[in-house]
DNA sequence: TAGTTATATTTCACTGGACGCAATTTTGCA
DNA sequence: TGCAAAATTGCGTCCAGTGAAATATAACTA
């Protein structure tokens, strides 16, 4: 990666100019009130080159969407011996969660206030995380093909992405600040855990995973 | 409702009259391919109009969403003694899908269609489908107070929206005709049931359902 | 290094959804 | 019949997104 071509760096350069420009205006002035023509004159760039990079403004709230799906997928692919559906799942979440900081850091608080507010970001919001759940129920099947159909991993991915949205649903429901990110994913582990727990019976062992945090 | 004032009526009329224009235009051209002012020309109204009816061009594929939330709501409401929250669920789906032809029908089958075709159609069923889940989550847990708190309503909803909408993203996959809805509700019905058993084992009692297709 | 190809970017014009507002028509009712 | 409220129309405006041609810039080749 260090060998790039010039062309390959200027344009990770402007796509990072656009991203850190669309964020800070939308922070300061809101996201509907941020019109493209403002994000391509803080990035020094014309409007039309914007779609060049990114296919639509909501999308400017979503990079790297492929590599957080892709590292749940990883997550699942290198599963250790002994663990069961659930446990993979539950393990998928605390490590994806780790390393791309996507309930902490910057774009993450914007994009999570934003989803609850601006709907067109909603909509791209649940469209990412249906693609994301498809995606994680159908690898889900093919690493366990004797625990589960592929309707059961629907039915499992469903529960898994319904309680961790729902936790997070009631959590920012009243409180605004995302808080501390640790206690925050310690939170979501153990109340995943616990709704899932119908079907940590039914799957293999039960290790505890609170040491994974 | 036989009741209703003159300007009632037509308004009613008017609204019924923008609806089968725009699907019409929407079968017969294509979504993105028809403009609000065909669809104005067609119901012989003004396009400004439209939105005094409609908040947006995608949501004249979603009327009456509220009605259906509310059958789900009473389903839940109107549950029989001894069903557990696994039934209820179960039940629910069944009764609301019978009334609202949501499954059937003109409209449900161009808008199975657009949500798989057309991102914005996507983006806003899932929102309706988001909202949905959330009140019925919220409306379990009221009825459920002592079998379920309010994350595991959240976790058992979200798997059972995953399980219902995964088995249908399985059979729209290859398959494109919604075939016969009673052999659909069917198969939606038992599939549901076995995703659940889970659930099913540790609720109360579980009584086959099968009669009520 | 000059010249050529490939790729990025700009510019401009345009479509279509959505919205605000004032004027106008229609309807309910006294 | 006449008047007030509500519905509708006809503007104009904004902005996201697209197409196409022109221009600029990097990459490659001789």
């Amino acid at each position: 990666m260090v060998f790039m071509t010039l062309r390959e760096r200027k344009r990770l350069r402007t796509r990072q100019a656009i991203l850190t420009a669309a964020t800070d205006l939308f922070e300061r002035h809101g996201y509907t009130e941020t019109t493209l023509d403002d994000i391509a004159a803080a990035a020094e760039i014309s409007k039309r080159a914007i779609f060049s990079y990114f296919a639509s403004k909501e999308d400017l709230l979503f990079p790297e969407s492929d590599a957080r799906i892709g590292a749940a997928i990883d997550a699942i692919a290198a599963r250790q011996p002994g663990d069961g559906p659930v446990q993979v799942l539950l393990r998928a979440m605390t490590t994806s969660t780790q390393e791309s900081d996507d309930l902490t850091g910057r774009r993450a608080a914007l994009r999570l206030r934003l989803m609850r507010t601006v709907p067109a970001v909603r909509g791209r919001a649940l469209q990412h995380q249906f693609d994301a759940q498809r995606e994680i129920a159908r690898h889900l099947a093919a690493v366990f093909p004797a625990d589960l159909s592929p309707i059961s991993a629907a039915a499992l991915t469903g529960a898994f992405i319904g309680a961790v949205t729902g936790v997070l649903d009631l959590f920012f429901e009243e409180q605004e600040p995302p808080q501390d990110p640790v206690e925050l994913r310690a939170t979501l582990l153990r109340v995943t855990q616990m709704a899932l727990t119908p079907w940590l019976d039914t799957s293999s062992g039960e290790r505890d995973l609170s040491s994974d945090i």
